[in-house]
DNA sequence: TTCTTTACTTGACTGGTTCAAGAAAAGCGC
DNA sequence: GCGCTTTTCTTGAACCAGTCAAGTAAAGAA
């Protein structure tokens, strides 16, 4: 599931990427973490390398996600997170207690619900769905305090 | 389509609020500029009421979006934004081009894609879906900046 | 190894949103 | 209407994710 080093040096290489330390540590604490918002990437980064600057990993991150190489996903009232599977069209189910997300892959057939009922006119290439919900951690716990925790822990 | 101030008030005090000139005009201005971010809705007050302060217009907008008065909409790459369209589950468009939002209703039957093929364990209770495309004045024009603009259009 | 290009560091800054304390107004009972 | 209690609004500061800008360091090509 997770590549090893040399594994990620080819990605990056692939992707047409300069193979750098702070990228493969970047690309690495994204395998490693899904979902994780770009401070816990930060800080999983600098168990390998301390001295990198949180700007180094904002634009590692922006580089990787345009070339493609990973997701950027911000559920809303969170701030952004990142994830490695690309390319597969599947959605995410937020706790509403605690904030953990998980992968959902498409409900109906290939690209669900991409058919709206009235499109306005609108060219629509593609649909994402947020499911709402709770974990079955917090589903659980009959009522514990509603807010929702800043870590997700999936 | 947009009430008077007398059914403003109505609503008011139907939801148990206090009814003062502030969330008058902050009603108003979310039934009459619908998906407006809260600068917008700011500026909007202000055209009546020129001396609220902004913080008394995020107090409203929270108070009216926890009694359901309104409901609060964070579209990816976008700041918070509010619509008075609530309870009858329905989605947005955003135009990649513009960032244009539209309304669009559930396409499959009553709450489409609320059934997740595999759920992890969590209890679904709501589906919001995310459309992504060209409005219809960005789709003709073949290629403008791609940048989005900040305010929306609708 | 040298050179050019790209990546990274450092430090300041922005803008949407929130916090906190006090003044003003709403709505209740009289 | 009149005062009293509670909620709302004003004022002003603070927060924090993310961005900008200038200069240094490293990657990869020749």
């Amino acid at each position: 599931m997770v590549p090893s080093t040399t594994e990620y040096e080819s990605l990056l290489r692939d992707a047409e990427l300069r193979v750098t330390r702070p990228r493969l540590a970047v690309l690495g604490a994204v395998y490693e973490n899904p979902h994780a918002d770009t401070n816990s990437i930060i800080e999983a980064v600098r168990q390998d390398l301390p001295e990198v600057s949180h700007q180094a990993v904002y634009d590692v991150l922006r580089a990787f996600t345009s070339a493609g190489l990973i997701r950027h996903i911000q559920p809303p009232g969170s701030v952004a997170r990142y994830e490695s599977r690309v390319g597969d069209n599947h959605h995410h189910i937020v706790c509403r207690s605690c904030g953990a997300i998980a992968d959902v892959d498409c409900a109906v057939g290939h690209a669900p619900c991409l058919t709206a009922s009235e499109d306005h006119g609108y060219v629509i290439d593609e649909a994402e769905v947020v499911y709402r919900g709770l974990c079955p951690d917090c589903a659980a716990k009959p009522n514990p305090d509603q807010s929702p925790r800043k870590e997700s822990r999936v």
